[in-house]
DNA sequence: AATGAATGAGGGTTCATTCAT
DNA sequence: CATGAATGAACCCTCATTCAT
């Protein structure tokens, strides 16, 4: 109704080639003059949308995580089954992921940086999404052996990584995938550990403790 | 045998010291500054033991890999199994990645720092050790419905996540921890994919194509 | 008589409060937008009521100025006792000193900062100002020893000085100030300077053209 | 007997050449590329000098009223007489003033630019020199009328002014000012204020609480 | 084998000011 | 009258790196 290009339309621009710069160079190695030159906005124009370098960050940061968990919210609506609400929970996470690369690699990447208050709102973010996926998990009965929470963060490791290997020419689709990661996950974690199944002997220094360097000095 | 410091501990010692502040701050915050005094070594004596600060992250991650990998190799010798064979892996990478955490953190997270030859040779080694996972995984016979390469990289995506959530009062040693993974990986990768697994009812605009912008604007 | 806010009093509240910003930060520490801040004006509404920056800090000094002089002019009329004159002038500067501490604060302490016409305006006043206080000084009858020119400016040192130091819980208010400052300046301008008075012996390195560096390198 | 360029020599130079710049263009104004071009010292040269930009000011005042104070007592030193040892606290500071006009006009002028520790740190030392001169006045025996807090920052006033007035072509050295300048002080000092002196008629609306505002509106 | 001194390039940020509306 | 949006210039500071010693 309202052709105008709004205040609205123009951060979310800003934002959007923001992920891109950060997510190929990397927040450091980005400079607030690379985006100034692919948003055609002048170096001292940009803070009129941002107070800092790092403001733009947790801005990307913040709705980037609040549409995903919006998202899923909206998925899961109406479904019941628990193992259903996995697949949901995995495929809008991997749909969201390969649709916004770029947002979801700096979401990804640079978890850390953040520091003060737009850190704590963006943990708080992460905290309540990471929580809906374990009740999930927890809807699934329980586990055969793996403990709840290793299992969440081993589910999120599969599904984090791919911005480190997914080729779309040559990997499966989002949806594709994310019936592969449900079920690897469901079949292991449901399947109870065999006895002795760790039994292996024990070749040379044993696990932690005894933490050799890793540095060679042979 | 020989008391004196020889060359190589230095060097070795300012590696390790580089790869911790590489870790908590990152390659690119982290100044050579930062290493001059963690090592308390002055800024150009430093420059003895590397060419340049790539050159520093690229030993790190070489002498990283090569470890790693080297271990793997030696643990591996003389098992057989399959199963037997993936779980020593699983545990291989998991002990090693505990054990040195800064290291492991450094090859994860600053993985496409490096330019040119230094670039090709980790790239060569982190070929290397992939392959050599992706052939343990062949030997356990043909998956259940995922494909291999998407298997492999999920394994590792469950593994080199790690370094985001472990924390050593809360959750298992790298032993327990492998037996899990293990456990949980192999059984989905088995077990094959039953029919109408996937049937579920489409709800927002689908996979990718779609794209849907990441910013919501509602 | 009339309610209305008028021009007048939006541009002198903006020049009070700019005066206290100025007083506060330094001319050139405060920005416009501060003063926007202070005043609940739009940066840009600012730009109504004065040209630039400086000629802001002019319209703060010429008004300050030209009051202070103009009431100076009120308070010596009919008054003839030279004393009493110089005490009249006296008071009348440091009660408008403590009065309106901000502005003349700005008026000691920016007062080359102007460039141009604006300067030029500015140290008319001055001059004019100046005069009058040298023409006081001259009614007083010829001084004891010290230069008229010399006199005037240390007697202006002691009273622009008290911006540095004058505390209204502790230090006397400004009449009282001006009756010691009065009697400070009025006796030693009149009494001879005692023959013999100057015979210091020579201690270090003389005066002027001995021009000792101010580094110590001991 | 060391003709080579130590260290310090050429921090000192940094010094000197800083103050002179700060001095004409008031910190503030004054870039720190400025001072690169007059030193002939690379912009990024300058740090290894020194931290900051506020540093370097610190610097310059720390180094300034320590050589001052230092000074004042070797002149002090062996002498006894009150009206003496006054003259030599007078003469002292003017000399030091007009042979290092610009540290002295950095002084004055940029007192209340730092802050933290810097602060402090001259602060401590301004409160040394002050009390020194306190502690002199003191000597003299009790003032005829005004109080000693306010004369010694009347004198301060009166010295402390003349970088914005004194001008070697015209006004007398500083030897002939100290002595003027000791004796304007002295007599004032000394004499009583005489009964009824403060007798001046009221005529426009009083002192303090009064407060008119400085801005006319007629 | 080691370092003090120095530098060019580039970083994030602030500022006074403008102009269409 | 007033303002939101925008900008060029400048600022302080940090960095990886070098080189004479």
């Amino acid at each position: 109704m309202d052709a105008r290009p709004t205040y609205d339309e123009k951060l979310l621009r800003i934002l959007r080639e923001s992920a891109a710069i950060f997510a190929a160079k990397g927040y450091h190695r980005a400079s607030i003059r690379d985006i100034s030159a692919a948003t055609d906005v002048s170096l001292s124009g940009l803070y009129y949308y941002f107070r800092s370098k790092e403001e733009l960050l947790f801005l990307i940061q913040d709705h980037c995580f609040g549409t995903l968990h919006h998202r899923l919210n909206e998925e899961l609506e109406g479904s019941t089954d628990a193992v259903a609400r996995l697949r949901i929970f995995v495929r809008n996470h991997l749909r969201f992921f390969l649709s916004n690369q770029a947002e979801m690699k700096v979401l990804s990447h640079e978890a850390d940086v953040l520091t003060g208050e737009h850190r704590a709102a963006v943990q708080k973010r992460k905290r309540a999404y990471a929580a809906a996926a374990e009740a999930i998990l927890t809807e699934l009965g329980p586990p055969g052996g793996v403990k709840p929470r290793s299992a969440t963060f081993a589910l999120f490791g599969m599904m984090n990584w791919i911005y480190t290997w997914h080729r779309p020419d040559v990997d499966p689709d989002a949806d594709r995938l994310a019936e592969q990661m449900t079920h690897l996950f469901l079949h292991g974690y449901r399947t109870p550990i065999a006895e002795g199944a760790e039994a292996l002997p024990e070749r040379s220094g044993g696990g932690r403790g005894d933490a050799p360097s890793i540095w060679r000095t042979d």
